[in-house]
DNA sequence: CATGAATGAGTTTTCATTCAT
DNA sequence: TATGAATGAAAACTCATTCAT
């Protein structure tokens, strides 16, 4: 019976490092709940890992890996028309996390006052993403399909109630059925709240 | 040259709490870092507080209760139209984030996974803060002033979307003006973000 | 109405003191729990007593006194034969016992082990006590009135089997009956457990 | 150079602390001492005991169990008659005192009132050796072996009695033979203290 | 005399990390 | 590679004692 690669032993103790943060958070975790979780034994951890913070920058970086990978930046030229594209980032998006719950948790929510690096990098991510979105914006203002308005604020609050749906969706406090999140929510971005007077 | 009271030192350990939490978050901040900011004795810290959670707890409860105070049911026998008390709970609320920065920071960002009871806690008082707007949201769509769609979604987003305009307003990210931010929350409520077709 | 007097004062905390020790053990017993149940402030303590240790000291002092005085030498040229003498001193010590339960606990069973100052005087108190009885034995078998062996084995198993019993007989598990006690424990010492054969 | 096994620095620890606690008292001992003794580094206690109680009721429980072994029941149908088979019991306790002076000291005089737990674990052990007298006692009443009286308080002062000569002679107040503590000791089980008139 | 807030030394306890096997 | 016993620095927490009022 062949010896697990170097691979998958370190796949192993990210799920086991990821779940431990889920249940009990970064701080309060132990190197011992990850090794438990893995069973391994405690030196195996850090043959993988230089150390506890390693394992969760690890687990952020493969998150936003993914997350980035959902937001395709919007293509005038593409055949399929902006809201269309617009509508399809969103749905990976919420797929993605309706499909990696615990993920979830950790980046949006556990992830700051850890220490500075962390903070960092979850600080960079966050202004990546905005930049990302306050330029599309920028974009569609001048081409007359957003409206005027402080891109700045825009961006926040698309950003925090995309933060917070995917948080209660995965906490079941909102249905989870992806398709009808997207619609939602591009209902909301297509015309607030309010119905027109 | 009198003594403190019981309340100022109380006081003064719970702003000193503050500042060691804003600074360092609620994990690696120590009882010893508080205690250095309100320049008493360790034993003191534990004359007015369990331990660091309790500390935490007072803070953030202080925080929950004067948000709370801000927010007044919409009434409709009341002369003011709904969207102008909508627009005045608003206000308020970024008023309160705008002049305590450092606990919309602690209270909106750190306040999660730090303990069960913590997490009640909060939970508790966004739960009590969605049903409350998904009420008020039922009203409005009853008088058919408010859009048909999934209210707790809707919820999620308008949350969410504050939440983040409050943290990054004081982060320094989007403008500080209170009216400003108010205004662009109400457009983006009235309207989304879409320009219409 | 008037002041309560020092030596009021000091004899609450002594009560006071006695039912902390009794209840936690020197040890686990804090200057909180005796002024609490004294019912004055924690300062209020040091004015009586210059530590911890001395009140215990007065405590075991004043018990020390109360068992000195049950105790009388026998006297060969008093009325009473010897063995009515020392049925009296035993009945004063289990009548004292059980008047004072919660005395005996204290200074028989929880008073070794603090510090050294206290370990002594109990010391020398039990030193003193087996002096006496062992002069006694010495008196009354050179008198023909007590039987020949080991004198200091001989007053361990009085002292101890005494010492048990008391405590036995607060804790409750023999009965409470002054004479009934006395009268077992002479029955003992005149005739062992064994029958004659 | 083979490390030490869990079983041989557990065993350490618990001469360790059996010394620690002997020379300052169960209260005043602190981890450290012990640590100290057993030249680990402080984190290694907590490898094998939860705190300090712990290992302090480990050293008693090893030593209860040890007594336990020395008590056999009197045997009618065994070729000793009762007597011899008595003086057998308590020469081996004597013996097991006269060895292991040290736990002696801890576990008769220093072990009540530090906490309810072990207070509960002493008590038992003591019930269960009062049953087992009591009823040998009974026994021998039935058969005129034993002569009438209340048996509890027989069984305290049989019990207090040998307990008090086993701390004497472990604290060397008297002498350190065990034939002839044994000896004494039948001798006042046989005929008390009195000489016969 | 009495108060009780404040002190800070002394302990306990945890846990990330190392390293001999 | 893997192990897990050992480490010890870092925190948390307690409580006898002091002292300004």
């Amino acid at each position: 019976m062949s010896r697990k690669t170097k691979q998958e032993r370190r796949r192993e103790l990210l799920d086991a490092a990821r779940d431990a943060f889920v249940v009990k958070g970064f701080a309060a975790a132990t190197v011992d709940d990850i090794v438990a979780n893995a069973d391994v034994a405690r030196g195996t951890f850090y043959l993988y890992f230089s150390d506890k913070r390693a394992v969760f920058e690890a687990l952020v970086d493969e998150f936003l890996a993914r997350i980035e990978a959902c937001v395709k930046s919007i293509d005038l030229s593409h055949p399929d028309p902006p809201v269309v594209q617009l509508n399809a980032n969103i749905r990976r998006i919420v797929e993605l996390a309706l499909a990696e719950p615990a993920i979830v948790k950790l980046a949006l929510h556990d992830a700051t006052g850890l220490d500075p690096e962390l903070d960092e990098k979850l600080h960079g991510f966050y202004e990546g993403l905005r930049d990302l979105i306050d330029e599309s914006l920028g974009q569609g203002q001048a081409l007359g399909m957003v409206r005027a308005g402080d891109r700045r604020v825009m961006v926040a609050i698309g950003l925090g109630g995309l933060k917070e749906v995917l948080v209660d969706a995965v906490a079941g406090h909102v249905e989870r059925d992806a398709n009808a999140i997207t619609e939602e929510i591009m209902r909301f971005l297509a015309g607030g709240l309010l119905a027109r007077g």
